[in-house]
DNA sequence: ATCATTGCAAACACTTTGCATACGC
DNA sequence: GCGTATGCAAAGTGTTTGCAATGAT
């Protein structure tokens, strides 16, 4: 239905309204991408898919504009090879799987105690990042 | 004393022999580099204090053997932070935090549940990376 | 009309590559 | 003398910055 996405789309904007973050065209659109596809994409993955959408859309709008999510803190950044930000809807501190075949990044739902601590060795523990790398299932089946 | 010494370098000279590198003299140094400062260094950090002892080395240099190193399997990269890469020497898995105000990375001796799984969620761990972020005791002290 | 957002192009930082030189055995 | 290690300079990649144009209220 067109209400629906109607619907959804105050919502987003009610979001980002709430946040101080005066929610542009461009803004809603990426903010929804990333809410849509928790594929932690990269920049360039969020400007391709987008672009076919936005034909005016801009690197340097996709730049600017997870940056200001990054310092409201509505997404994290993930750096888990060098030479390429991921970015992460949820917020929550949870564990990351990355295929060395497909590239692909998954979420891994698993407690860590890790993530309980406060404190470790002296050390005040403000973010976790815990990733770990190997064959997902699905590039282990097609072998 | 000098033959202390000597005997060190003998030993390097073998360990990269063992490992079918040849152990020239920028190499070696490099090595002891790692071993001797286990602070994850980055290239530049190398760089710069090797200078200081080999004013010729290039950094290209530093690139090419860390990579070497890399390839070999006798140093880990990390890449806690986009756009810098650490070389760590010890290779077994443990936990690293990087201090956000020093920018100081330490070891962390934790056991963590999460290196004895071999499958999780279907997917085959080959590598665990986990850091924690915030702020070291050293300054946590200062303030 | 004003102020914020956008977007091009240039600048940047880190790393890799190509190729000529120098070194060690 | 031959083969590898070295190092400069250039290219490559992902990201940021400067600034002018555009858009919204």
């Amino acid at each position: 239905m067109n209400n629906e996405k109607e619907l959804a789309m105050k919502k987003l904007k009610e979001y980002l309204d709430r946040k101080n973050i005066h929610p542009s065209y461009h803004r809603l659109k990426i903010l929804k991408y990333l809410i849509n596809h928790k594929i932690h994409p990269t920049v360039d993955m969020i400007y391709k898919n987008l672009s076919k959408e936005i034909p005016t859309l801009s690197k340097t709008t996709v730049y600017n504009t997870l940056n200001l999510f990054l310092r409201k803190g509505i997404v994290s950044g993930l750096t888990i090879d060098e030479s390429e930000i991921r970015y992460d809807y949820n917020t929550k501190p949870h564990v990351h799987f990355k295929c060395i075949k497909c590239g692909c990044v998954y979420d891994i739902h698993l407690k860590c105690p890790i993530f309980d601590k406060e404190i470790i060795e002296g050390h005040k523990i403000t973010e976790h990042h815990i990733y770990l790398k190997g064959i997902c299932s699905e590039c282990l089946e097609k072998v």
